[in-house]
DNA sequence: TCGGGCCGTCATACCGAGTAGTACGGTCAC
DNA sequence: GTGACCGTACTACTCGGTATGACGGCCCGA
């Protein structure tokens, strides 16, 4: 039976590709990586790749744009929840570290994207704004949550904005350090508790 | 008069050469930056570079261990101080913050190499053992600060290294979202003061 | 039932552009 | 005269992308 299609409208085909290419950009970022090195993570040639997408800069897109949009589905349902700002950016910061780990590939992938945005250059192609667009959103999350916590008297009264910067920094270097071929399950779920305390601990407004 | 000699043994021909890569290979990254890029920055060409450089991947590993020498220089003697050590590593991060918005483009750089090197793959020569012989090493001064600090009973008692993960993921993801252009004095410190409450807060055992 | 046509898939060969690096020669200061 | 400095022209190679053809499966008509 046919695998389910994936949002971005492939078939398995097109998946094979998208997969493959996020395992390629991860070993060796855009610019090193060949159409060729995707090609050989499926044992096949470029003429299967082209067959799929138009160009490399399409397939980096479609990685990235489906490494945010997963992060973005995950975590805004926790920003959006009830409950007071302490235990929701608690539960945002544990499930980015998670998948930041769990999704090692996509993620990598879409960070190197972020890092490449801040140069303002990147593959060049015009398509790069929509990431643009999601990351500041998906920050602006985050941000939303910490002026609730300011307003509740429970986060210290820095800048939003600044105050996500180390947040994100931090969670996004996981997929720099993280080798998911080392890790299981228990280490996933210890290393995303390290991240909550860490972050609530920073943010929270202190009374020593 | 003549300029100081760098560590690396430059003249100012090769310095000059060494600050524009720095600033070429941060906004491109390695990959993508060409000789060209390189020698534009100087309104040179390829001739004058590879006058003072054997390659483009001595060229890279040159930025990347000055920028590694520069923060190790800077951030060992605050590990190495005296005091108690939620002192000393607000110290170090508030110093680590600075220098990644002051020395940009070379920590950017070092940034980038560091990245690389998580995959096993960079510039394709040997010498990038070097590199990360020095990045643990540094890793290390945060993780001693932090086994002091436990055994003090100020930190909470997590894995060291992996406590020093979160910290410095945080601190280099300064050299992506910082613009030097943009900002004054005032503002790295008062970004670097944040820094340093976010990780001590962050690592502080709580006694809430 | 069989054969032909069509389509999706994918490998191969090729082209053009770009780039790392080299060789060589000119200029200038000492 | 010599050496440092550096620009120019060139070579060899890589790589993105294209064109083409082969193959297998499916469908339809005879």
């Amino acid at each position: 039976m046919t695998r389910e299609l994936s949002r971005s409208g492939a078939g398995p085909g097109r998946q094979d590709i998208l997969e493959a290419a996020a395992v390629a950009f991860t070993r060796n970022g855009y610019d090193a990586t060949t159409i060729d090195d995707i090609a050989d993570e499926l044992h096949a040639t470029k003429g299967r790749v082209y067959h799929y997408y138009r160009s490399k800069a399409d397939i980096f897109l479609d990685v990235v744009s489906t490494g945010i949009r997963d992060l973005l589905a995950e975590i805004r349902p926790l920003a959006e929840a009830d409950g007071d700002a302490l235990a929701r950016l608690a539960r945002m910061v544990r499930r980015h570290a998670a998948m930041m780990m769990t999704r090692n590939a996509f993620q990598r992938v879409a960070v190197q994207a972020v890092e490449m945005r801040r140069l303002g250059q990147g593959p060049r192609y015009e398509s790069l704004h929509d990431i643009v667009v999601m990351r500041d959103e998906y920050e602006q999350l985050f941000a939303d949550v910490v002026a609730q916590g300011q307003r509740e008297g429970t986060l210290r009264g820095t800048d939003p904005r600044l105050a996500t910067k180390p947040v994100l920094g931090a969670l996004n270097w996981i997929t720099v350090w993280y080798d998911p071929d080392l890790a299981g399950d228990q280490v996933v779920d210890q290393i995303a508790d390290e991240y909550a305390e860490f972050v609530v601990g920073g943010l929270r407004k202190g009374d020593r």
